[in-house]
DNA sequence: ACCGGTAAAGTGGTATGACCAATTTTAAGG
DNA sequence: CCTTAAAATTGGTCATACCACTTTACCGGT
């Protein structure tokens, strides 16, 4: 007859509790909480029940434990909204591609936005990370290197925009498509293009040149989408 | 004498071997899990370990449990894995003109993929979600009231550019300045303004008139961030 | 009075066992 | 065979105890 809408556990409660002690200001950022003992007291719940919360935004990165010492609760806790543990596996194939579409939006305006705004330190951190990079490839040192420096590259590129929140969902939409990562660097002479690629926006940064290094990282996604597309098919054999 | 890394948790082991068994599918996606006391022991923790990390799993949008029937692996958690409860006392005032700026990136761009891919159905419920918000304007209901609506048209634009995960990600970001938009609706005139940009960004899309779009969008978010600004000023006294 | 080391107190982390509430399954009864 | 009620199963909650680590505070030596 009723719809069940949610059924409303203890948990939920205590976070919304939780929430609105934050939001009013009871609990202040950066602040150490009281002890477990105290606070579930102070909830009216067992201490599982406000562990399992505590738990939930511990993962979500809302607050830090340390043992003996206490809780305490986040500064920034923008990345954690937005990235978590991406379960690839969870990820279907229509969804990937959407995802690259998002990179196709944003990142482009990102290395827009850091040709504007790098300053010398940002580029020679970029240039850094570039250098190391093409240095991998060259190398054909092992994958994991290579994705962890192209992965530095376009890190380097989005803090130089310098806008964090941008740089942490950046970070969070690429960390989903990892395993495709380490396929499509075995793509024959990919990593060579993204090298060549990942040049050019740099020294277009440099050059604050903003509408021909969004061009170029437009190219470049152009062609990590045609990489994905080639790992789509081998996989479905 | 050590670096202190991070204490691992034997939660944080959980996890981890958690997501190992979604990742090489030995639980699929919509599949019950077994039971808890199963689970722990296969695990080799204690039940609370176990609980506390299908907490964080289950907040985060990963599973859902039935009490009586079992818990299941969700089909869909990509909203999950970007939004998640915004505790917007936790934004700063930086972070808010940051996410802003994001919005400034994404969003026009959204409207164009609208005016390209949007179906007749997708623009008459536009349109609808359109005359809605305008009707609220004008009678000037109560405040969330409006709010609503205008969320409600900025997410059908979303859906007409078909990427689900891009609405997901678009519906988070916005929903990170849930208070700011209460406050900025009470500027006068504000909410006139944005009907009249509502309304311009409706009919390019319906025109298929991207370039458009994207620019009545731009000015409209520009329009946004001067009420945003005023209300930042009016909070500091 | 100062300093250093050690014990105590406090904190988060883990484990056990029990019970409650809702659902599903099973089996008994019509 | 269908209905119905009991039993088994599952997630939700609680109390308690103990461990590991940190901080604090006390106390003795200098």
């Amino acid at each position: 007859m009723f719809e069940l809408v949610t059924p409303i556990t203890l948990g939920d409660r205590v976070l919304s509790q939780f929430v609105e002690l934050i939001n009013n200001g009871t609990f202040k950022l950066g602040e150490k909480l009281p002890g477990e003992r105290d606070l579930y007291a102070q909830l009216g719940v067992s201490r599982p029940v406000l562990r399992e919360v505590l738990s939930a935004l511990r993962y979500m990165g809302y607050i830090e434990s340390v043992q003996g010492d206490g809780t305490y609760i986040c500064k920034r806790p923008l990345g954690p909204a937005m990235t978590q543990l991406s379960l690839q596996a969870m990820i279907e194939e229509t969804q990937l591609f959407e995802i690259w579409e998002i990179r196709y939006l944003i990142e482009p305006e990102v290395v827009g936005l850091a040709a504007q705004r790098a300053t010398d330190e940002d580029i020679s951190l970029i240039r850094e990370k570039f250098h190391l990079f093409e240095k991998n490839v060259q190398e054909n040192i092992d994958h994991q290197a290579i994705i962890e420096s192209t992965k530095a590259f376009h890190n380097a590129v989005a803090m130089a925009a310098h806008n964090e929140a941008l740089a942490f969902l950046l970070e969070s939409i690429t960390n989903m498509m990892p395993e495709t990562r380490e396929r499509t660097i075995q793509v024959q002479g990919s990593s060579e293009r993204a090298v060549a690629y990942h040049r050019s926006i740099m020294e277009e940064i440099a050059a604050r040149n903003p509408e021909a290094a969004k061009k170029n990282m437009q190219k470049h996604l152009v062609d990590v989408k045609s990489d994905l597309e080639a790992y789509m098919a081998s996989k479905k054999r």
